[in-house]
DNA sequence: TAAATTGGTTTATATTGTAAACCTATTTAT
DNA sequence: ATAAATAGGTTTACAATATAAACCAATTTA
């Protein structure tokens, strides 16, 4: 058993960390939400929602409000358990 | 005043926080015991102390043991104080 | 004296992160 | 009616990072 094990990469990026802590605080957040928020570019947050969601960590619901588009995203269980996983193991190393 | 703080990018990396978090409690250690502890290669954890070293946030000795090169890493003071902010910006992400 | 080991460094490449450029549609101003 | 600005994003090009592979010099062992 190491003393430091491997942090998931999908989680240790500063932008998709601070969108799934916002994730599981809301369970529902739309994507101008998350952008104020995160004070991120839309470019840089629409990717990084992409590799969430083909992670299966977050599930994205296109639809339209109004006449304009809205991208609404939520934690999946998977996203849930897999932020979980990298807490505990990200305080071993910083305890 | 934001919610999510930049993390440092010097040690939001696997790697260097390992390595830093070896040198918080042990103050002075080889190369070879912090790459056994971190199950690092060894190119990449001579790429990741330099890169600490350049940061101003270890300090590196080189010298002999008997025959042969040895290379002895200390946390500096600049080094501690990065780590604890960057511990404080953290916990606001994960907890 | 040849092969293996120690203790690393350098370098090439793959991966990642990010901003800039772009796109489609809508709203507002002229 | 038309032009300009805004909303709500996506795509793409580039820079930065991480990592393993290749390398090096010296030492030890077979």
């Amino acid at each position: 058993m190491s003393e430091f094990k491997p942090l998931d990469p999908l989680l240790h990026s500063q932008l998709r960390l601070a969108v799934i802590s916002l994730l599981i605080s809301v369970e529902e957040a739309e994507f101008t939400f998350l952008k104020e928020k995160t004070e991120s570019t839309a470019g840089n947050l629409s990717v990084q929602l992409d590799k969430l969601e083909k992670a299966g960590y977050i599930s994205i619901e296109k639809s339209f409000r109004g006449k304009r588009p809205l991208t609404t995203c939520k934690i999946t269980d998977n996203g849930l358990q897999a932020f979980e996983d990298y807490v505990e193991i990200l305080k071993k190393y910083i305890q």
